[in-house]
DNA sequence: GCCAAACTATTAACATGTTAAGTAATATTG
DNA sequence: CAATATTACTTAACATGTTAATAGTTTGGC
């Protein structure tokens, strides 16, 4: 008589979750990056951090948080790791004592660039394997996605 | 002379990491769905299990993991709290008792109905907000990838 | 039928995700 | 300028992500 919902609204199936999709995608393309970051003894979460300070200057928390998709009690125990194995530095902004702020070490720009040659590696097979117009394009999906739905009010 | 990088590869853009694109659209769609899981009291990775069992019977622990994406240690973890709250039942499999077998109670099946319509709101302003046929593109080109990226060997 | 190998789920340990509470510094208001 | 509110970060508590180790079953050789 019905698919089980005697209520109203059938139920979405669960192949249509946008959320699962892309995770599923993500999970898809990180197996590709997981190998090497484990080679490395680095989190995925600590290379975004490592990933986002290079080739900036002194970035405060804040921003770095929006930079990498962290919450700020996550990156605040991640810089507390980093600090600790010296890939990054941290001192209170002189002109607010209030904000931190985060740079990356040579130690840290070391690690950084010894593991760069292995993810582009991975980035040409992803390529190869997709194709270079349609990842392009995904991207710009992406974007345009992210965009469409950032909060007015934020 | 350079771009810092004495050594070789120069360092890709950060916005072109396509984990970062997959995860800030991803937050972007959580963002929508998040207030009402916070209203029902469940969290993104139990509503992901109860979803997958709403409209099955009996699911094995391991395919349970594969369809949710998640780990089985995490599964297991989060099935003993859904068992405990009394919206899943789990027992051994009669066939072979290393394997668990899951389902959905009526309490779960309630509570998965009572949120779809909210859920479902969502969808619809998502789909007004970035379009239907680029949300149905989206979940093409998504699994697309996952396939294309699918290792062989597994 | 017995034993080692393979399989399935769970537990353990550490890192992160998430929300709420706490702390210190700055900005605002009267 | 003192009391208060706001801001930026951290800590706390609980749930999950991730890898390794464990425990119970089943399978395959013999």
């Amino acid at each position: 008589m019905n698919d089980g919902n005697e209520a109203g609204v059938p139920m979405r199936d669960f192949s249509r979750s946008l959320p699962m999709a892309l995770l599923r995608a993500r999970e898809a393309v990180m197996d590709r990056f997981r190998p090497s970051l484990r080679d490395f003894g680095v989190t995925e979460q600590q290379w975004r951090v490592l990933r986002a300070l290079y080739g900036r200057g002194e970035v405060e928390t804040g921003t770095l948080a929006r930079l990498c998709c962290l919450l700020t009690p996550s990156l605040s125990r991640i810089l507390k790791h980093l600090e600790a194995t010296g890939l990054v530095v941290r001192r209170p902004a002189p002109s607010d004592q209030r904000r931190t702020l985060v740079a990356v070490t040579p130690a840290g720009r070391a690690l950084l660039e010894r593991r760069a040659p292995f993810s582009e590696a991975q980035y040409r097979a992803i390529e190869e394997a997709f194709g270079r117009e349609r990842i392009a394009a995904l991207y710009e999906t992406l974007e345009d996605l992210h965009n469409a739905l950032q909060n007015p009010k934020s």
